[in-house]
DNA sequence: CTCCCCACTCTTTTT
DNA sequence: GAGTGGGGAG
């Protein structure tokens, strides 16, 4: 079976150039990991190249997985060899291998999100600093964006001058440094800057990659960071065979550090690449591939293509507005509901895609009301549940005695009668003596003023020693059943008898079960502890959708990257909502591009039917907030919107017949402005009169001069007023004190 | 030391 | 609306 009959003439061209520096620019659907898994076979059958001189680069282990499983089947078992990886575990590997000489142990621990803040919460608290002023999340998101760009906290400070602000930064930067070592702890993205460290340090272990890594191919290159791109410059530059896949439109990771300029000037970067473009989508219909192509039109500063498909017309892209975001879930879960009962689709070919999480919460109301089976992705990860983090911290304060955090977590968990007094005590202890706070608890005795709590500390130090020691005799199973018996925590959840109780039991049960197949998957000495948490640490929710089950996917847009179902609905579309307030407040215009990117991801997700609904008046952080449709539902036009809308299973009271449709029509003429104020319709004005001005609405204020209206809050008993200022940005003031006119 | 209640913030998006 | 953190009582 030659490749020329199942690859279209781009996608076979795509993998006969294995020499060389590759760019294969791969419109949504275009059949990508077809082509990159052809390629791996291509280069072990007709190149000859050995396996393991292959490596595969994903964003997620659900990529990773998919790729190995088809690489496996048309390559067959030699396949085995190929590394097929996400970035991060990547480094994982080659980080437990020789991060002794960034002077780590490789036993280091990886800090999660939860970890991140619990470690910057005691910083800030050590050195004074006023998280109310200062957020913690604003440290941790600047100290993100530095290692993310490869900034050091010495390169922070010489960029920092003598702005406070950037000042403080610095300080808490080397201090969070600091910290991390002396937990013999990484963040995620350390993972990626540690390993180009090490190689920019190490040219004979980097030597060793490159020998070992000739032919690399990267996914989703669009999403690349800084410390991605330069590690991947580094295993790539000595042997330059490089191929990157990826589709500029799907850039939507900036805020995690994506650099879309790694994508547009590849070709700058590597001269003679080669840039092969696939064009033909063989996911979606002409209806939703015209749709997304007319939206993300509307974006400049992007590779000019156009995708196609010879998949028929198929059905137009239905948009529907709501009074309530109530209603909305209603309709989605009714309309699921029923095509399931009518034998015409599965749950699993349904998805419903948002902008935020919190719009999970309705959904799920719904669906658990209408019986309907789903599964949310994303949100409260399982890992980050509290009974299981619990459990982690004990499984890695085994393996890792120097990883404070996790021992402070657990001290009192379950409680044991010690108190923040006594961890303060033995804190300082530590600090004076430069040992962990373990360490410092193993040697209670000398601590000055410890009182009372001794008994309980040396306690808690015995337990640890134990299940060490017990540790290198159990399997990982055993080792989690142990601790769960001598900690007695599930016993006290029993004790408890709640329902959130129970809950946790079944997660911990979760966990075991977790620790089974971990076990079973990894038969033979390979199956340490070490492994276990460092798979966990590196599992994204979204790794765990299956598609043999047969359950609605409920997720972000941005989780939905990469994914496909036949029926999409995309929730949540209004101004505010998706663009959101941010995007559309922001000074940046590039910020509102890159939510229409994602509003192009998520049509382009869905194969035969896309609909689109949005609410004109939904809670948002428990207050009522009134938006208009859109702005990227209208920018679809006519031609693939549908027209009239299937009300025969609509429930609604009134019909959305010929006034529905002249109200679409209305919007759609005026290309950007916002719909009529929906205030105006609404009867109850419990202050009085009701705005004369709307959303989009011109209005004056005596101070700030003219500006537009872009959002208004129903407080209650006012009216809170957006107001986008000519000349004095946005401000938010109450209706009743700010008098603002209306002007025409 | 623990528990409970109140006030406050938060929402973009995640490996 | 929910989760967190702080403060105060027991």
């Amino acid at each position: 079976m030659g490749i020329d009959d199942t690859l279209n003439k781009e996608q076979a061209e795509a993998v006969r150039c294995t020499e060389g520096p590759l760019l294969i620019l791969a419109g949504a659907g275009s059949g990508k990991t077809r082509v990159l898994t052809y390629r791996v076979a291509w280069l072990m059958t007709e190149r000859e190249v050995q396996p393991w001189n292959i490596l595969a680069i994903t964003f997620t282990n659900k990529a990773a997985g998919e790729m190995r499983e088809r690489v496996d089947k048309i390559a067959g078992a030699q396949a085995a060899s190929v590394w097929v990886s996400t970035f991060h575990s990547l480094c994982v590997r080659i980080l437990r291998r020789y991060i002794g000489a960034l002077g780590y142990d490789t036993r280091f621990t990886i800090y999660d999100a939860d970890d991140q803040k619990n470690l910057m919460k005691q910083i800030c608290r050590k050195k004074e600093i006023d998280t109310k002023v200062f957020k913690e999340k604003m440290f941790l998101g600047n100290i993100s964006r530095a290692k993310d760009e490869l900034i050091s906290p010495e390169e922070y400070e010489m960029n920092a001058g003598s702005d406070f602000t950037q000042k403080k930064i610095e300080e808490i930067y080397y201090e969070y440094e600091k910290q991390l070592k002396l937990n013999n702890a990484l963040d995620f993205d350390d993972l990626i800057l540690k390993t180009v460290r090490l190689f920019e340090k190490n040219p004979e272990i980097l030597d060793n990659y490159q020998e070992r890594f000739r032919y690399i191919m990267v996914d989703e290159y669009q999403d690349t960071n800084t410390a991605q791109f330069r590690l991947v410059s580094l295993l790539a530059s000595k042997y330059k065979n490089l191929c990157v896949v990826g589709d500029d439109d799907q850039s939507i990771y900036r805020f995690r550090g994506a650099n879309i300029r790694n994508i547009l000037n590849f070709e700058k970067e590597y001269p003679g690449a080669r840039v092969i473009k696939l064009e033909q989508n063989y996911r979606s219909t002409e209806m939703i591939l015209g749709a997304a192509n007319e939206v993300i039109h509307n974006n400049k500063g992007r590779k000019d293509k156009s995708l196609w498909t010879d998949n028929g017309r198929g059905e137009a892209v239905s948009y529907r507005q709501f009074g309530t975001a109530y209603e909305e879930a209603e309709f989605v879960a009714g309309d699921i509901a029923m095509s399931v009962r009518n034998s015409e689709r599965d749950y699993n070919d349904n998805a419903i895609l948002y902008r935020t999480n919190a719009q999970s919460r309705l959904f799920e109301e719904k669906f658990i009301a209408a019986n309907i089976p789903y599964k949310i992705v994303g949100g409260v990860n399982f890992y980050a549940r509290r009974e299981i983090k619990d459990l982690l911290a004990y499984l890695k304060t085994i393996e890792n005695g120097v990883d404070d955090l996790a021992v402070q977590r657990i001290i009192n968990v379950p409680r044991r009668g010690i108190g923040q007094t006594t961890i303060l005590k033995v804190q300082s202890y530590a600090d004076s003596h430069e040992i962990s706070f373990y360490d410092a608890i193993l040697e209670a005795r000398l601590i000055p003023g410890i009182g009372r709590g001794l008994s309980k500390i040396e306690k808690f130090g015995e337990l640890i020693q134990k299940l060490r020691r017990e540790s290198d005799t159990l399997d990982v199973p055993g080792l989690l059943a142990e601790v769960i018996e001598v900690t007695g925590y599930v016993i006290e959840l029993e004790a408890e008898g709640t329902d959130e109780a129970k809950a946790r039991i079944e997660n911990i049960d979760e966990l075991k079960s977790k620790a089974v197949s971990y076990a079973e998957a990894h038969s033979g000495e390979e199956a340490t502890l070490g492994g276990f948490l460092e798979e966990i640490a590196l599992v994204a929710d979204i790794d765990s959708l299956d598609n043999d089950q047969d359950y609605v996917a409920l997720m972000t847009l941005h989780s939905a990257k990469g994914l496909e179902f036949p029926y999409v609905y995309m929730a949540g579309m209004e101004d505010g909502m998706f663009p959101s307030y941010m995007a559309i407040s922001s000074d940046d215009r590039t910020e509102l591009e890159e939510e229409r990117r994602l509003c192009y991801v998520g049509i382009t997700r869905a194969k035969k039917r896309l609909t689109m609904t949005g609410a004109r008046c939904r809670m948002v952080n428990g207050q009522q907030q009134y938006n208009p449709t859109s702005r990227f539902v209208k920018e679809i036009p006519e031609e693939y919107l549908a027209e009239d809308v299937d009300v025969s299973r609509e429930p609604t009271p009134e019909p959305p017949s010929a006034k529905y449709r002249q109200k679409m029509n209305e919007f759609r003429r005026k290309p950007y402005a916002a719909p009529k104020p929906y205030e105006k319709q609404e009867p109850k004005t419990l202050k009085g009169v009701g705005l004369e001005y709307g959303v989009g609405d011109r209005v004056a204020h005596k101070k700030f001069g003219e500006g537009t209206v872009t959002n208004i809050n129903d407080m209650g008993r006012d009216y809170e007023v957006t107001v986008d200022f000519v000349g004095h940005g946005v401000k938010k003031m109450f209706a009743a004190f700010a008098k603002l006119r209306k002007v025409e």
